[in-house]
DNA sequence: TCGTATCTTAACGCGATCTTAATAACCAGG
DNA sequence: CCTGGTTATTAAGATCGCGTTAAGATACGA
């Protein structure tokens, strides 16, 4: 989540290729599949922030890959923006059978398109809080009752190491410096040695046993949370 | 009750999966039943703060479960939210020979049952003349008499360690942090010092001796009342 | 008005937590 | 295989947060 990864499924490749181009020149990193079942695969192997789905897909139908993507944990929290040809089914579409998040009617703009996109953006981003637990590979952070669980075990971690952890599992995969890190978990005014974090992570890591190999170092650079489609090779 | 505890009754497994996994994304604690039969015993086994209610469904019909469900002391206080394919017929789920709380007509999405669920939480949480008494682990909060007994030995509070306790009990598990309990506790246009909170909670768990353990410090954040399944472990 | 219960503030000490610094282990390129 | 740079690990000192207590302030009923 929050990646800015966009994945178009659609079958008309004159279409895709446009959107492609567009959401590449405002920033986006795009990824494409031209039919439902192989969309469905690219999803789940890396699943991006958000999905443009067509509903009219060879192999296996948009709101089908839309309803599988929901049921899949890895998926079910991305943004899925539907592309319909006919307005009367849109509002169907965003019902729970189906559950996309938002739909544009064809034939549409690219400005329309990319509006549609900033807005769901903008409500995705602008909500963290909207979601009190974090959860990933057997580590749930439950923001409510301040308390983290390693598969259903309690945690008991400091200050310092439980807003470090939910940092870095706010975005998965990506790669935090050590002056973010900082400025994210120990506040922007905090000044402190850069080392400062190895110290935490090392003690994050020792808590978490197992699973303390899933805060990776990025040598250079700094520490990420494991993404579950790296582990799944 | 005001535990985060939800049942889904729901045959659809599908369905269930879904809002299951919604929920917990959330930060409830979720448990299921595919057939009403099934849905009832759960719930009288182990009382929900809230209950998800199919219309249709095999063995035993939803209605019909919850019906049962408000003519048990243990379920009657529960939070019964219907799911219903038939708009028509939803009015009547919160007639008096059914008993609903609310109803939400399918297909319905994610966000909607949220904010549905969030709104029938507020009102029971907020509403203080909703809940007669609250206890949990042996402490009573008798509101009516404006009394807390301690398995079953009146305890005497002042009035702002009563309205604490009370706060904190209210929602077993969740931590707060000292300025909402001043504003939940002491008003909200009470000016004082967080340290306040401490001397409060001190008095508190002196006067409930054994128990005053029930009160959880949370280091860096502030204080929350044991929830059952923590000790229960 | 006085006396008492209650609330708030302030201060101290202890233990948890954080930060630093020093050393060991590690890694990549020459 | 060495070497410069990076990270892991550990321990010690500094700091912070909380429990605790007591004293002054305030509210309240007799």
């Amino acid at each position: 989540m929050a990646n800015r990864r966009v994945l178009v499924i659609e079958d008309d490749r004159a279409l895709s290729e446009i959107i492609c181009y567009n959401l590449q020149q405002h920033g986006f990193q795009v990824s494409t599949a031209f039919d439902g079942q192989s969309g469905l695969s690219a999803a789940f192997h890396q699943p991006p922030e958000i999905i443009l789905l067509d509903v009219m897909l060879p192999v296996l139908d948009g709101t089908e890959v839309c309803r599988r993507l929901r049921a899949h944990p890895e998926t079910s929290q991305c943004v899925i923006l539907m592309l319909t040809a006919k307005a009367e089914e849109a509002d169907q579409l965003l019902g729970f059978s189906v559950g996309a998040d938002d739909y544009v009617v064809k034939p549409f703009s690219v400005k329309v398109l990319l509006e549609r996109i900033k807005a769901l953006r903008r409500r995705l981003l602008s909500d963290p809080g909207d979601l009190p637990t974090i959860a990933a590979q057997g580590i749930v952070i439950d923001r409510v009752r301040h308390q983290v669980t390693l598969n259903g075990v309690a945690v008991d971690l400091t200050p310092s190491e439980f807003r470090l952890l939910e940092t870095l599992m706010r975005d998965p995969g990506r790669a935090y410096e050590r002056n973010d890190l900082i400025d994210l978990a120990l506040g922007e005014d905090t000044v402190v040695l850069e080392r400062t974090i190895d110290v935490h992570i090392r003690a994050l890591r020792k808590k978490l046993g197992e699973s303390g190999d899933l805060i990776e170092t990025v040598r250079g650079v700094g520490y990420r949370f494991q993404d579950q489609r790296d582990s799944a090779l």
